[in-house]
DNA sequence: CCCCCTACCGTAAACGTTTACGATTATATC
DNA sequence: GATATAATCGTAAACGTTTACGGTAGGGGG
């Protein structure tokens, strides 16, 4: 008869609103769209609709965010954090919400978390290059703050240590998890003088890695010969033939449709999944750029 | 006081949701992530926060998400619309839910739509190619029924006939807007002897422009002397310095942001907007593939 | 034939707000 | 000091559902 129920009142006096809420900090690096495609699929298949909440990095707006889908009556959330300062996330969590993480886990006690192995992954790209003969290796990294970008750091100082490299800390450098801020540390290294340069560089994601040889080319030099350079995420543009890019790859739309998967079970109150850390194993992709 | 109103019940009363649709086809197209942060970005600024529809070109699933959006009595929707079957898009405009269309054009009465002048942009890039010396230019288009592609094919004959040269149909082929079409239709047109080849491609969007040039690399053939390629869309990584794709430039994230601001004019009541056709001005970049 | 149980239908309360209206109190002006 | 106006407070209805309950009717069994 055409008729389509309320489905605002529904969620009045049923108290479930059939609705989650996917915080992500920037839907411009192609990892999150596969993520959140993932997340999708999941949820169109339960019956579920999902807010798109993207936060430009920003800490602020994040929390805004919250605010606001708490007051949609969201109920679940996904939510790639933005910042470390988590003052306001323990308050969702604590609201009784049921929230998965992914991307990055969170320092609170129960929560769920669906990331990968960050310092496996980051170790498994530096040995790599250091099997290769590489003995001079930079990190860049993106922000500072953040716990991937920690975590990676850390895989990258114990494969060194691991391969007794000593840490060079003039090799370590971080900005944002931007392309261009990829670039503007490479052309920064590229300024020491010759001998001191790093031959590789460990970039902490692809997005990074992409600036990074940018600026290597530019430079004059190339790639893998005069600089190896790794990613992290293995974005879809890795594989072009063009970029070839060697990078830790993790399994995005997967981990969507997981990330889905473990709200539901929390949702429907499964205790089992509450306060897990699912950790997904990286793998190694290699091409050619180191 | 820790008091969080509940918007469901505001909703309920005051007949607006603050919550608007957007439906795309393919957030793993780098266009959409594009548009759809500058549509977030207007909205959260207006206090809107927006469902993330994605339909991976699925007809039906457009239908189902427009029949729970309205359920959720959304305020508003955008729509790129994945289909040509607008039946059901008809009933929406019908129902009087305020709708912008972006990327594509809806034939319905006084819909409003936001797009790029597509038969120009389409021309420009094809003249361009004549005008370099190329005769035998192919066409790479996406899905058959979808009128972007119409458009873009309808500039690309524009053009040849303006410069006098006749369309040749085995040169004009179509499959889907992704990657792995591209690339698929570009070993079937390079299948031919090498006289009948064409020695530039117009590809519909820059994701198939991608996939041409990775056949036309695996086909021993070098990019742009061999074979010219410029693609639709100016996507970020169309200006990695590895890629340097020739490509007609939308203005996503402000197309994104005026999609916003025009819903809002209609859901304001502003008879102003409704039914208009916002017509953007592509731009030709010139990099290096063609 | 009467009673009991069941099935069905309709009615009312509840969900958490907003808004409008009426009443009460305060303030200012004459 | 009295009246008129303004401001404040509280109450009730409304938004569109769902759910629970009570009542009625019908059917079956004693």
């Amino acid at each position: 008869m055409g008729y389509q129920p309320n489905a605002i009142a529904q969620g009045l006096v049923k108290k479930e609103t059939k609705t989650i809420g996917l915080i992500i900090p920037d839907i411009t690096n192609p990892f999150f769209p596969e993520v959140a495609r993932g997340i999708e699929d999941a949820a169109v298949e339960a019956g579920y609709t999902v807010f798109l909440c993207n936060t430009n990095w920003n800490a602020e707006r994040e929390e805004r965010y919250l605010n606001v889908l708490m007051q949609k009556q969201v109920d679940g959330l996904i939510i790639g954090p933005s910042s470390e300062e988590v003052s306001h996330l323990g308050k969702i969590l604590d609201s009784g919400i049921k929230t998965v993480f992914i991307s990055r886990a969170i320092n609170h006690a129960n929560s769920t978390c669906i990331i990968i192995d960050n310092v496996l992954g980051a170790q498994q790209a530096v040995e790599y290059l250091i099997q290769r003969g590489h003995r001079k290796i930079a990190f860049v990294g993106g922000r500072e703050d953040i716990s991937t970008n920690r975590e990676r750091l850390q895989g990258y100082t114990q494969a060194l240590s691991n391969n007794g490299l000593a840490l060079d800390e003039s090799l370590v450098k971080t900005g944002s998890f931007k392309r261009d801020s990829g670039y503007f540390i490479m052309n920064q290294l590229l300024k020491s003088e010759a001998c001191n340069r790093p031959t590789a560089v460990f970039a902490a994601n692809d997005l990074l890695a992409l600036g990074v040889i940018q600026a290597v080319k530019e430079n004059g030099l190339s790639i893998p010969s005069d600089m190896a350079v790794v990613g992290f995420d293995d974005i879809e543009f890795a594989s072009l033939p063009e970029i070839q890019l060697t990078t830790v790859a993790q399994p995005k739309y997967d981990m969507g449709k997981l990330a889905f998967s473990t709200l539901m079970e929390l949702m429907r109150g499964g205790g089992y999944s509450s306060g897990r850390k699912i950790l997904l194993d990286p793998v190694l992709v290699i091409r050619e750029t180191g």
